[in-house]
DNA sequence: CCAGAAACAGGATGATCGTCCTGTTTTCAT
DNA sequence: ATGAAAACAGGACGATCATCCTGTTTCTGG
């Protein structure tokens, strides 16, 4: 045992929630085991509890901190940056698309994945779930009102087509993951173009 | 121990999948214990186990049996006896929320909770799950197709809708679920309705 | 009527799961 | 420097879990 040891808590932290992180959303919740968590992180049990006293908590960080991340980075950073709605979605659909080729293996939306799992099994998964669909949805919300005022899409009510379109998205990635194929996604983010356009 | 005792294996089945699919679809696969179903299904452990030999082959036919039927019963049948694909979706998709206004919790699309637990699991799981995504897109491209020609909907490709029209569902159910309200499910239906209409 | 198969009963079993517990080492304020 | 708190190590523990196994009862073809 060589007495050679650097304390890295902040470090220790995020490799056991980017190791809970890929597991949870990729295989599920209650299939996967803390010690797969501990062997896939490089921690021991003893750290790994000192961090997350539970499951259930590092989950709830998970979700919180990851996911909400993930869906921030890969979604509303983009279409923020978009000159309009319709092709702000039609270009994150078509880049998760072209990552789902690459990889050979769809995963599907991470969101998605623990909000049917976890939303009927506590209160507190359901509420942080919610929370982030929430933002999405307002998200998606402000950039149509925006739109609105320019003429760049029909008329519509904003929170009601903002709905639409995270759903259509949310489903379309399950069906990806049923077909193993990017190709729902593809299709709806045409139609949802179609739906939006003036 | 009183020596009367009646074979019904037919019931048996019948009542072990009753069982399987609630737990199944209302709180998921792994979370359901074997021993819950039988207490359930009030069916001791080698009854059982004489007619699913294992937790894969009873979700097998859960997902064969009973969520095929249950797309048949609340989704496909309603649609092909509306009068259009536009009244037939907005009506079942009411239809479903008023049944969750009513029970007061909102467990979810069977199929889509399976799916998203199930698929990245096993093949079989995949597979099976893709059948029934398949048939049930395939219909709505049927309805679609019929009423084209009548110019009851805009002009659009009719698969490519069908994936729209499910996808939306699906992902509303989603939200509906973390939500814990049938409101985005009523959204999505106003919504796709607009989508349709000519 | 009578074997043989199917249907059912009920507990045993080994594996695995999440959590906890007792130590040891590092860090840091004083 | 030093004591206390935080960080980490590594195994133990009880509770499930899914499956299997040995019997017993009921059905069915001949």
């Amino acid at each position: 045992m060589a007495g050679l040891r650097t304390n890295d808590p902040d470090g220790m932290r995020r490799r056991v929630l980017d190791a809970a992180f890929s597991a949870f959303c990729g295989q599920g919740y209650h299939a996967t085991a803390m010690h797969e968590l501990r062997t896939a992180a490089g921690v021991t049990g003893g750290a790994l509890s000192h961090h997350f006293p539970s499951k259930k908590e590092l989950v709830l960080a998970v979700i919180r901190d990851r996911v909400a991340d993930a869906v921030e980075r890969t979604w509303l950073a983009p279409l923020r940056d978009a000159p309009t709605t319709i092709e702000g979605v039609h270009s994150v659909l078509e880049a998760i698309a072209v990552e789902l080729d690459r990889n050979q293996v769809v995963r599907g939306c991470p969101l998605n994945n623990l909000a049917l799992e976890l939303s009927g099994q506590d209160t507190e998964f359901r509420a942080a779930i919610d929370a982030i669909f929430g933002r999405w949805r307002a998200a998606v919300a402000e950039k149509l009102r925006a739109d609105l005022e320019q003429g760049l899409v029909r008329p519509l009510d904003p929170g009601a087509a903002a709905t639409l379109v995270v759903a259509a998205y949310s489903g379309a990635m399950a069906m990806a993951k049923a077909a193993q194929s990017a190709e729902p996604l593809r299709t709806c983010a045409d139609q949802l173009a179609w739906a939006l356009r003036p």
